[in-house]
RNA sequence: GGAUGGGUGGCUGAGUGGUCGAUAGCGGCGGUCUUGAAAACCGUUGGGCGUUUGCGCGUCCCGGGGGUUCGAAUCCCUCCCCAUCCGCCA
């Protein structure tokens, strides 16, 4: 959501956002609304004020007994009355159309982003760890699958395309993963642990800004009470402070979680079909932050750096990469991908994406916040992350860690998690 | 699923038709006192929109929407949410 204010002051700066995004200008179309709607407004006001006066008055009157008086001011209060309703109406829709129209559109990119369409314009702006070359390297469903543990049929045939089942070594795996993340980001990033609902209402989305616009994007319950799944605990963190007013001195607020994420992937027909890459539901380690306005961009470096350290850590080479304009989320400011290497597709793969989302998510869920001793509120700022999506870390190891006789060597730090198991190898 | 009670300012909690945007307490802020702090005491303290150079003024907001009325936090309708008890269940 954007400050109106802003929008008339700079409205060729805001279409100048908007371009970057894709988008044909807005501000006229914003402007004119927001001029109707003020205008309305306005005589609405004026009718209300003699409305309200008079009546004020006919009180008077009546405790008076002045029967004239109260006559005359009923006569004046009735013409008034009869010019009202329309006016109401007329102001109501024009702010509704306007919020309609508001709500749809997504963040202005930051000054730094680069511009382009898609995802060809992303720039790469620091690697660690030079690819590993493997000869013979196998893609994780292969190796997966060698190993007897994981198990597309069998998922298939209870649940459908896009959906997985491990077992023995690699459901461990797993978890070894989504503890060690957690620990990481608990114990030395100052992440607070959280276990949040996985089914959310209409509200909790809006807020973080997958409805109204993506419901395609969701899975929705229907039961007596309708619920949405989470597509990331994102919604959840975020909303932790939805319609609270904080204080500054509280800030900032880091949450993590580790939950299951679901879903639809309505559009995404064709692509990623094989393996566990692209399922209907994954789970992921969560990072969020609550900041004052004037911090999130470096937070936004350190939120950053807490992703990339767990990739270090296993070892596991990467990319960062900065978003270009045309390729961000919609609530998003600024978006770095960290992209890890996958030997068995020799490719670099999206395994973490770490947004600023400025004020955009905060106007949205009416969070705000207040310096001590202030009496003006303003608007935190929001920032979310994959710290890291475990799914795809699993395979990274997977096929960073694949052995010539088909096994997977375990990772340094993942060995306390795993309860003795070093290798991961096939089973009878 | 059945029954009941509720949703009021940063928080707690009064308020059942006419200066109620709202009593009070807590919290916050300012001050007195104190070497300093605490305590005590005094004062002050909602948000949005519009308008004004400014002081200010107008209007809307007591869960959402609709209605009754000259006038609604207060009455009516409707929807949402929360809590408690019972039943069922992990």
């Amino acid at each position: 959501m954007f400050d109106l204010k802003n929008i008339r002051e700079n409205p060729e700066s805001f279409d100048v956002g908007m371009k970057r995004r894709g988008l044909a200008p807005q501000a006229e179309a914003i402007l004119a609304l927001d001029e109707d709607a003020r205008r309305l407004t306005l005589e609405m006001n004026d009718l209300q004020a003699i409305r309200n006066t008079a009546s004020k008055a006919i009180g008077a009157a009546k405790a008076k007994g002045d029967e004239d008086e109260f006559k005359r001011l009923m006569a004046e209060v009735e013409s008034v009355k009869a010019k009202l309703p329309a006016l109401e109406g007329a102001q109501k829709e024009k702010a509704e159309t306007l919020r309609d129209l508001l709500s749809g559109l997504p963040n202005i990119p930051a000054a730094d982003v680069p511009d382009g369409a898609d995802e060809s314009a992303n720039i790469e702006i620091r690697r660690w760890a030079e690819p590993k070359s493997i000869d013979g390297a196998k893609e994780h469903f292969d190796i997966g699958e060698a190993l007897g543990q994981m198990d597309f049929e069998t998922a298939a045939a209870m649940s459908g395309a896009r959906f997985v089942l491990m077992k023995g070594g690699l459901a461990r795996l797993e978890r070894a993963l989504a503890c060690f993340m957690l620990d990481l980001h608990t114990g030395e990033f100052g992440y607070e642990e959280i276990n949040p609902p996985l089914l959310v209402r209409d509200e909790a989305l809006y807020g973080t800004g997958q409805l109204p616009k993506f419901k395609e994007d969701l899975f929705g319950i229907n039961t007596s009470e309708q619920f949405w799944l989470i597509p990331t605990a994102e919604v959840p963190l975020t909303n932790i402070v939805r319609e609270k007013i904080l204080a500054e001195e509280d800030l900032p607020l880091r949450y993590t979680a580790w939950t299951p994420c679901f879903r639809s992937e309505a559009g995404s027909a064709g692509k990623d079909t094989r393996g566990m890459i692209r399922m209907h539901q994954f789970s992921k380690v969560e990072l969020v932050s609550i900041v004052t306005p004037e911090y999130s961009e470096e937070e936004h470096e350190r939120m950053t750096s807490c992703a990339e350290e767990v990739l270090k850590r296993l070892e596991l080479p990467f990319r960062t990469m900065v978003l270009s304009s045309g390729d961000m989320g919609f609530s998003a400011h600024k978006t770095y991908d960290i992209e890890v290497w996958l030997p068995g597709q020799g490719r670099y793969r999206e395994i973490s994406s770490i947004s600023n989302c400025g004020d955009f998510q905060a106007r949205r869920m009416m969070t705000r916040c207040r310096k001590k001793g202030e009496k003006a509120t303003r608007y935190p700022h929001t920032l979310n992350g994959s710290g890291l999506a475990v799914g795809r870390t699993l395979i990274a190891v997977l096929e960073n860690y694949q052995q010539p006789d088909g096994s997977v060597v375990v990772p340094e730090v993942l060995k306390p998690y795993m309860g003795g198991l070093e290798n991961i190898e096939k089973v009878n």
